[in-house]
RNA sequence: CGGGGUGUGGCGCAGUGGCUAGCGCGCAUGGUUUGGGACCAUGAGGUCGGAGGUUCGAAUCCUCUCACCCCGACCA
């Protein structure tokens, strides 16, 4: 007892001591440890106790996703603004291992870092045309000269103007030029944390061709570096058929991470396996046992001395489809619907099947604009149309855009352009005509895939990284052009791939934790092993904490050392919500057998790793949690 | 831009006209503790988002405004 009396008098004072003089020397009297014990940064390893940011038990209010409620909690990121963040030490050091990870593949694909700027003269996006597909959110400022200068929210027209003046044979060519870097776009509205922000760094790589087979190589290439990115991280990802929206280009595709908390719906096909953007995917538009489909699908109208004469039915009252479709007793697949919008300025009506929905990013494509909206109940009654019974029958002087569903049948019925009646035996072209064919129709769950016709699916995704095959448009625009073999002048075939880091790592949190917090894939945890010392406070613990922290970083692992007086509570919670992929820990219970209990993350049980030849067991116990995990 | 919501100490919250604005967590100091967010004591910390107004008196009522969050529009 006395004994034990005298012990803790001493670690009253040792404890006193190493508030005020940092943390407790080695354990032969100091002046063996690494340098920077004032703020406890090293190279390899850090001490919990001078870790700039603080856990929190409680999210802050204002987060809702996940991933936004961890990030906060674990002091990774500190938000500034709408859509703007700080990353703490911790978030920073995740943020740079993926970045590591993105140039490793990068650079292993053939890419070229560089470094572009951030202001970039205004005239290179009136130059692009890419001003007006931006629109509000190009950032821009004006210097004390008067310049408008824009904020880059991407890099294709600075890249278009270096390949102008450097580029000048096919034999520059090809060429994967890439940076990492911070960009800026002014979102109508940020969200989720790191989801979806105002300020963000990104990987973006341009690829430069001669010829379109160039590009396919340079597309596929890039696209198999996107794929080894996720491998490495861990992190289940689908390549899907995309809209390439602002970017502008031809082909386009998204690799999405599976998540309700994503914003975008993804149309999938099990059976084929198609997957598309909701905002691109194709669908079936045939209806299964439809009598009434005379002429078959594509041949427009069939012979129209077959088709029935149109007639005016009256339906009081019936102003929605269904209601229609009701009254009259026929599917809405029999109908056609109309709805206003307002493109450029102009007014025009979209025509499409009744039981389907207009998909505004493919009304968008098809129409060429930038700017389209549903009309107002004024701007549709001014152009003498009653909603509720309008159609484009007998319509004059109103710009017509008809989906392609409008062929997939005969005999509709849609509205007569007076109020309270409809019309039967609407053919198209015979009762009239549309200025624009297209698929503009949404696809949706229950549509048949336009492939195998099997039955669609729909799901939620997080889009960590787009690829573009941008064509010629910028290139054309900037005058980068080459002399191919035969002298000729050709324009240099772009193509556009971007990763957004803050995303991606907002896309493992949604994607990897449990209700502890999150669970790091070791390729970018913080660190890769917690050190917890309980009853931090006794000398003898402290000194062996010390010699096992000294080891561990001596051997090249990265550590967190939780060297806190604390409860063992708090140090496994924390170590928990960090979602360090190993628990080291060390008390007086395992300093008594001379050895430390480990235990992974994804674990429940733990094991006890004897002194001798720690290192190494820790190494290999990290590199089997590697092998294990997919 | 439209709809909804929230602004009170670092975080989470209570406080709907009346005394000095309160609680939990966190923080500081001392003590007791220590294998899954310990306990006791003492203490620091708040222009109640901002401006204007009503009133003897405003965190509380009114007007305006700003910020942030969610849904939609829009957007990578």
């Amino acid at each position: 007892m006395r004994e034990r009396k005298r012990c803790r008098i001493q670690e009253g004072r040792g404890r006193r001591h190493s508030k005020r003089a940092g943390p407790p020397r080695g354990p032969d009297g100091g002046g063996e440890l690494p340098r920077n014990d004032r703020t406890g940064a090293r190279v390899g390893g850090m001490r919990f106790s001078k870790l700039f940011g603080k856990t929190l038990r409680q999210a802050p209010a204002e987060a809702e996703s996940i991933s936004h409620q961890l990030l906060l909690r674990t002091g990774m990121i500190a938000q500034e603004a709408a859509g703007i963040y700080s990353y703490l030490p911790l978030g920073w050091r995740v943020l740079r291992k993926i970045e590591q990870i993105i140039r490793e593949e990068m650079d292993k694909a053939g890419g070229q870092e560089l470094l572009l700027p951030v202001l970039q003269p205004f005239e290179f996006w009136q130059q692009s045309g890419r001003n007006v597909a931006f629109g509000e959110s190009l950032f821009t400022m004006t210097d004390r000269r008067k310049r408008i200068l824009a904020l880059g929210p991407t890099h294709e027209e600075v890249v278009a103007d270096l390949v102008s003046r450097y580029v000048q044979s096919y034999r520059d060519l090809p060429l994967l030029l890439y940076q990492i870097q911070t960009k800026l776009r002014d979102e109508p509205r940020p969200r989720g944390g790191l989801l979806r922000v105002r300020e963000f760094i990104m990987k973006d790589l341009y690829s430069l061709d001669a010829d379109e087979s160039g590009l396919d190589e340079s597309y596929r290439l890039v696209s198999q570096a996107y794929r080894n990115v996720y491998a490495r991280m861990d992190l289940p990802t689908l390549m899907i058929e995309a809209d390439s929206g602002a970017i502008g280009g031809k082909e386009s595709h998204e690799f999405m991470v599976l998540s309700e908390t994503g914003e975008d719906e993804i149309i999938h096909c099990a059976a084929c396996g198609y997957a598309a953007n909701a905002e691109k995917a194709e669908f079936n538009k045939a209806v299964e046992s439809d009598a009434g489909a005379a002429p078959s699908p594509g041949s427009g109208a069939g012979n129209p001395r077959e088709l029935l004469p149109m007639e005016e039915i009256a339906t009081p009252e019936a102003r929605t489809i269904v209601q229609v479709a009701d009254l009259v007793d026929v599917p809405t697949t029999e109908t056609l619907k109309s709805v206003f919008y307002v493109a450029g300025g102009e007014f025009l009506i979209v025509v499409i099947r009744g039981d389907l929905d207009i998909n505004e990013t493919k009304l968008t494509n098809a129409l060429k604009c930038s700017d389209l909206r549903l009309a107002t109940e004024d701007e549709v009654s001014k152009s003498g149309l009653v909603a509720g019974f309008a159609s484009p029958v007998g319509l004059k002087g109103v710009r017509v855009v008809a989906d392609d569903s409008v062929k997939s049948r005969a005999h509709f019925i849609t509205g007569a352009n007076k109020s309270g009646y409809h019309l039967r035996n609407i053919n198209y072209p015979r009762d009239f005509q549309a200025d624009v064919v297209a698929d503009v129709a949404l696809a949706r769950t229950g549509h048949r895939c336009p492939r195998c016709r099997s039955e669609l699916s729909s799901v939620r995704g997080i889009e960590v990284g787009h690829v573009f095959k941008l064509g010629t448009f910028i290139s054309e625009r900037f005058g980068a052009s080459f002399l191919d073999r035969d002298g000729g002048s050709r324009p240099v075939i772009m193509g556009s791939y971007g990763i957004g880091l803050g995303r991606l790592l907002a896309a493992v949190v949604e994607q990897s934790h449990d209700d502890k917090g999150i669970i790091w894939p070791q390729s970018i945890a913080p660190y890769q092993v917690c050190l917890c010392s309980l009853h931090a406070d006794r000398a003898e613990i402290s000194a062996a904490a010390e010699q096992i922290y000294e080891d561990l970083q001596q051997s090249g692992l990265e550590v967190l050392f939780d060297d806190r007086i604390d409860s063992p509570g708090v140090k496994f919670n924390d170590a928990d919500l960090l979602g360090i992929p190993l628990r080291l820990t060390l008390s007086p219970r395992t300093l008594e057998s001379r050895s430390v209990e480990a235990k992974r993350r994804t674990e429940k049980e733990s094991r006890l790793l004897p002194f001798e030849d720690l290192t190494r067991q820790v190494t290999s116990l990290l590199a089997e949690t590697r092998e294990s995990q997919p």
